[in-house]
DNA sequence: GTACTGTTTTGAGTTACTCAAAACAACGGT
DNA sequence: ACCGTTGTTTTGAGTAACTCAAAACAGTAC
């Protein structure tokens, strides 16, 4: 067998992106960087369970500090979105945005037009200095419009 | 003395607007109203600090009751940006956005200049149906700027 | 004034974290 | 291959910002 089997390819990306930031390479940080390429939008709680099936003996603290960690070294991002805990992601490069559903909470990754920060300007800048413009846009996602749709039916 | 002397007046505005939400009058509620219209951008410890002041009896869970209420009956609205406390504001009736200080958090309103909401839409809606995009603005206010000119003083 | 119903209080419970100390492990040097 | 350094993980406690629920209380219509 070659050293490398096909199988590992994506560990050694991952490995080589967390010395790169300048971060020492566990088994639980690969993992978690591997759960957020699978789930973007994932929250410390939802990574944490995906880890856990991999690497058995990690703590959800871990993985809130690998999270931190990733943040501070500029290899994940973190969003807030209102009523919700923290979500991450490792699209970082590129100033997007992000369509919630007000209803099942599903996210979506949207395009900036602009591509740099900060794409939007405020109508008057109070005397700040703005550094970035955070848009979220709200609305129902088309599953959950369908279940509304089914659960109060127009009168016919 | 005539029947309302001019210290009365906001007192009885705001009972006439509490009315007209559908909700009763009580002491504590005219005192969050009348608190929220001095701070706006004001967090529900914020302005139980101030309702305390002048309605003694007055509990935490009563100001969150209230701003709940006030929320649901359209008389408030709730913000929450990322990594602080949520924030309430009487100014429902137009679509406006936000411009926080990233250093002390200071929370400037910005006109929306399209108006109604959604004042923007996502390159890719992904089929959802938009409702609102809800923008903040992420700056250094000029108090803040100033502080940090002081303290790392340019080399000369 | 009384009844009805909404509101407030009190107190417990929850979520989504953060903080800190001690055990452990990655990695560079030998 | 081993060792030491220093970063990482674990364990466990602690916190902020809430929510939930039951009983006491108080507006409002009559």
């Amino acid at each position: 067998m070659p050293p490398h089997t096909h199988a590992d390819a994506h560990a050694v990306d991952t490995a080589a992106r967390l010395r790169a930031a300048g971060l020492r390479v566990t088994d639980s940080r690969r993992a978690v960087v591997e759960a957020l390429g699978e789930r973007p939008h994932a929250s410390a709680e939802e990574l944490f369970a995906v880890v856990a099936q991999t690497v058995p003996g990690t703590s959800l603290q871990s993985v809130y500090n690998a999270l931190g960690d990733f943040v501070d070294a500029g290899l994940a991002r973190r969003i807030e979105p209102a009523g919700r805990p923290g979500l991450f992601e490792l699209r970082v490069d590129d100033n997007h945005h992000h369509l919630i559903c007000s209803s099942c909470g599903a996210v979506e990754d949207v395009d900036c037009v602009v591509g740099a920060a900060p794409c939007l300007t405020p109508s008057d800048a109070h005397g700040y200095a703005v550094q970035v413009a955070e848009v979220t846009f709200w609305g129902v996602c088309p599953a959950c419009s369908a279940d509304r749709a089914a659960a109060v039916p127009a009168a016919s």
